[in-house]
DNA sequence: CGAAAACTCCGTATGGCGTACCGTACGGCA
DNA sequence: TGCCGTACGGTACGCCATACGGAGTTTTCG
């Protein structure tokens, strides 16, 4: 009949383990490890090696222990993803706009989570899409950015969607930035050494004549910068539009105040 | 020695593959296939069942052929996706911006960069992570971009930048609003069910007091609204940003020339 | 105090995956 | 005509997550 309780896809399970909410048993034996160990034996994996060389029998040789005593600590790999992402998401800080201003708040969080991504590449594959539970870091994130931007004149709807814009595009760059490659990439070659030996080929295909502002910006060298060179301006730019949202709203809601 | 040439992680094979570069062979029997056979059935059934229903098996039995046989018109899945992606983006519109203006270009290839999201949920899960291949349609889009912000006294780099800036956000916000949940998601169940099951428990976990700020945005009914209620703003605040930019270097370049 | 119950640990097995290897049949070219 | 490169695809290998069940351990109850 209906799904048996305390096993996968159950969000009261899930959101225990999350909370860290839920008793231990206390019948049988002693467990030899927590659900902490499990997991950060499974961060350090990731860290090392990638999402893709983390498996269950990984992380159980890792702790010595076998594979199926695991799932003693956790109902699947899903729930371990989750709780690894919100685990991690703890290092981040969650900057208070008192006495800064919302705009250094926003933008120390953005250089924080940057960093975050820097640490823990795997995260930007979590993070982005798919599904994000709400663990304790997370709300607590969530908690800060609407603290950081509450009292400026914005609905509690642009409040969001103004903390979202800031996290987006942090995650954005992270994503082209950081070495996911690695995971991804067949064969295991790096990344440069894939770009470096199709270079020749591109620039025989990409032919100046069908893509000329292209070569152009390309032969300037753009391209040869880090991936994320723009991070800087691109912030810029996220927070100045943010920053006209919010002198529109006060000067909507108080009259007498002209602008600049 | 070196890896063998022609297989799999050859730049020279893959980017032949992307761009349609290469003749078949001369000898030996017909070939009953296509690349493109290959490519479109391996898209279609990702837009039907999701990427991670998407397997070799899977295509070549749509396609009535056996498993091996796929890896004589593409080298491995990895390939596989790439073309599949490069494909895809063909479908996503290049706005010029003689006559509408660079804004109005900009905003148009985000609205078509979100609708092809939607009609291929997959997408934004090769988009943002991982190397991208230079294929033909990437380049095309790369082209577009800056020629669209060409000519508006940026330089080189930025415009590169403001065109990554705009492409970033659509994707980001394709990454939280497509239903990529319904291939993470474990168990199978919906993203709808999950979350009014979870509900409950999260209202219990989430307490006022320790989130004020969250409870009441919360409860102002924010995040009933579909994913991407803030699409249309993010976008113009984004925009806004891009255009503060522009007016500064235009003011900086030529001293005596009052806008519009 | 003995037995049942609840629990941990984990060996084994199932069904998926990508793809290496290789035998067979084919067909253009010498 | 015969050669040899090629397409096709069966089989197999080594991964993966995880279902199942047995053996051993601890608590609780009769």
């Amino acid at each position: 009949m209906a799904r048996e309780r305390g096993g996968r896809a159950d969000p009261a399970r899930t959101l225990a383990l999350l909370w860290r909410t839920g008793e231990g048993p206390t019948r049988g034996p002693k467990q030899g490890l927590t659900v902490d160990r499990v997991v950060h034996a499974a961060i350090e994996l990731a860290d090392a090696d990638g999402l893709d060389a983390l498996s269950m029998r990984a992380v159980a040789e890792r702790l010595g222990v076998g594979t199926m005593s695991l799932y003693t600590y956790v109902p699947g790999k899903a729930e371990l993803l989750h709780v690894m992402f919100d685990t991690v998401l703890g290092e981040s800080a969650l900057p208070d706009p008192t006495g800064i201003g919302w705009r250094a708040a926003l933008e120390q969080r953005a250089r924080s989570d940057r960093e975050l991504a820097r640490r823990h590449p795997w995260v930007v594959r979590l993070w982005g899409p798919g599904l994000l539970l709400m663990g304790p870091r997370l709300t607590a994130r969530a908690e800060a950015g609407l603290r950081t931007v509450a009292d400026l004149g914005l609905s509690d709807a642009e409040m969001a969607h103004v903390v979202d814009l800031v996290d987006g595009y942090v995650r954005g760059v992270a994503q082209v930035t950081v070495d996911v490659g690695r995971d991804t990439l067949a064969g295991g070659a790096g990344y440069d050494d894939w770009w470096a030996e199709s270079t020749p080929y591109l620039e025989q295909l990409i032919r100046p004549t069908r893509f000329p502002t292209l070569t152009r910006v390309w032969e300037a060298g753009v391209y040869d910068q880090a991936p994320d060179a723009g991070f800087e301006l691109g912030l810029r730019l996220v927070l100045d539009g943010i920053e006209n949202l919010i002198r529109s709203r006060r000067s909507a809601a108080a009259p007498p105040a002209p602008q600049e």
